[in-house]
DNA sequence: CCATAGCCATAAGTATAGGTGATCGACACG
DNA sequence: CGTGTCGATCACCTATACTTATGGCTATGG
């Protein structure tokens, strides 16, 4: 059909010359001279094969045709749609709007994120901010590529040449033990010595994910570790540790260190730590306020982050 | 904003790309070539400010940004939206769908009018046809030139240099007499003497309208009118008609010639004719819908008004 | 009733936008 | 490590859309 040949610019002299009863008028809302107007409205009566105006002739209005209305009506709403389109583009650009999912792990979720979150929110007071929590990195990889989130917490060290992943720190594994109790009396220092703990009755996770790497690092300094309690439940098993349980290998950033019934000290030697990474899907650009939130993930990270680890 | 320099073209090639998840397959899905489309592309991501597609490179599909995303969204929304736009016009220029309201006096929606409505039906199934019916000529063309009926019957004669009228036909007045009666027996012949009314009690409606150019008429032919009884309900008129009350002066359409409990009969003299007008405004196209209705109307006339007005 | 002013249509000329074709560079694949 | 495919880019050219100038039409005022 002839409507091929229709563009925006006619839509807006359309409903300028509407608006304004007159071509002259239209074309001076419009910054055009009044032929070209004339040239654009002849134009559209062509592709659509009806006259969409009736010129009185003389000092008298234009006025509407019924096709005229009719596409009238068409053209705004249009004309609607892309102003919105271009607020939401502005919105999505400058990350304030819209909606952001983010996927994370526990321990991360616990100190971590609220404080990313609030200063997220702060910034983009319009954005939506939804959170998927999954224990294990695959399960937040799969819903990052199938785009279900838009930026994910990974535990490192982790590699997927599909995925654009930053690391943003370590999470170094420490001891939690009971305020005051035996152990803590007994190695006073700022660290406590892994071999310590051998043959100690200890609490911690139900096996997989963390819990395995957790024990064969122990294993690797020859301690063999002993459960007598297991929770997949951070506050659960810091609960244990206050009550006398035994002690507790967490990471720190799932600890929550205001408790004063527990005491949290590194270890010597030290296990291999666990690296906190976050990432977007390589090869797609990333939602703006997916990079925002990077951003800020990043800055708080150095501080807070590089605090934990000393 | 840069959003003005958005044409229907960009996005027709945004959604090419978009199905075709390439630049090359949109050009010959469009017509045009490789490099085009890839201006095109990149034009509108300058308007925008923001990548709409990954190019990965290769034999890679291109695939879409969140904020491309976003705006293939609205993009399609408008081209459906000028879609039903095209639809529409084509439906208004055919007079087949939309709307169609006609203005119609009492005497022409009893007889006259369900013929017409009916052909219109027939011709134009989808439109919706709406009746309005007015006493008088003023607020049918009030209505007219406010906008609110797309066509109308007048009585004529009738003038009015912001309507477009055209002569249907003539509607005459006759003599409705109860069959049977005195006046019937008295006057056999096709013609009824209108002299023959003289002092006759008659039926009527009440004062004004068609009611005043009636009584004028017949006192010019030396006839005081004397009413016994006045409704300006046609079948009540007739009714009483008919149970005897005495003869009325009715305009042939108006009355229900299939009732055999009355005898019609022309004037003679014959009264100066009411004439049937059918009227669009001036000066503003008129709807295909309603031109095709007065057209309708004419032709139709041509046979019924020619039989009555014999 | 004629002159005038305002408005739109049209024609001719011009400039710019947009399209083509060729080439380059990047990336995946065999 | 070539090879093929795809998008970006460049130079050129055509087509299109805008401008200026003019003419015709209608209502209006003297």
């Amino acid at each position: 059909m002839a409507f091929d040949g229709i563009e925006f610019r006619h839509l807006r002299a359309l409903i300028a010359v509407a608006d304004e009863g007159s071509f002259i008028g239209a074309a001076d809302l419009l910054g055009f001279s009044q032929a070209a107007i004339s040239q654009q409205i002849a134009g559209l009566e062509r592709a659509v094969g009806q006259r969409l105006f009736d010129r009185p002739g003389g000092p008298r209005p234009v006025t509407l045709t019924p096709a005229g209305r009719l596409l009238l009506k068409h053209a705004v709403a249009i004309a609607a749609r892309l102003a919105t389109a271009e607020q939401e583009l502005a919105d999505l650009a400058s990350g304030t709007a819209g909606r952001l999912t983010i996927g994370t792990y526990q321990s991360v979720s616990v100190q971590l994120l609220p404080a990313l979150v609030r200063e997220m929110r702060d910034v983009a007071p319009d954005l939506g901010i939804h959170l998927v929590e999954h224990d294990y990195n695959g399960e937040l990889v799969e819903d990052l590529l199938a785009g279900e989130i838009d930026v994910a917490f990974l535990t490192g060290p982790y590699e997927d040449s599909r995925l654009a992943i930053s690391e943003l720190g370590i999470d170094p594994f420490v001891v939690v033990l009971p305020t005051g109790g035996r152990l803590a009396q007994l190695h006073r220092g700022k660290t406590f010595p892994t071999r310590g703990l051998l043959g100690v009755p200890m609490v911690g996770q139900h096996q997989g994910g963390d819990q395995s790497t957790i024990d064969k690092a122990l294993r690797a300094t020859g301690v063999t570790p002993n459960y007598v309690f297991r929770s997949n439940d951070n506050g659960a098993v810091q609960g244990m540790v206050r009550a006398g349980m035994g002690p507790a290998i967490m990471p720190l950033l799932a600890v929550d260190t205001s408790d004063p019934g527990i005491t949290v000290r590194s270890l010597d030697p030290p296990l291999e730590p666990r690296t906190i990474l976050i990432a977007v899907p390589a090869d797609t650009t990333p939602m703006p306020a997916a990079s925002r939130f990077m951003r800020i993930a990043k800055t708080e990270c150095r501080k807070r982050l590089a605090r934990a680890a000393r």
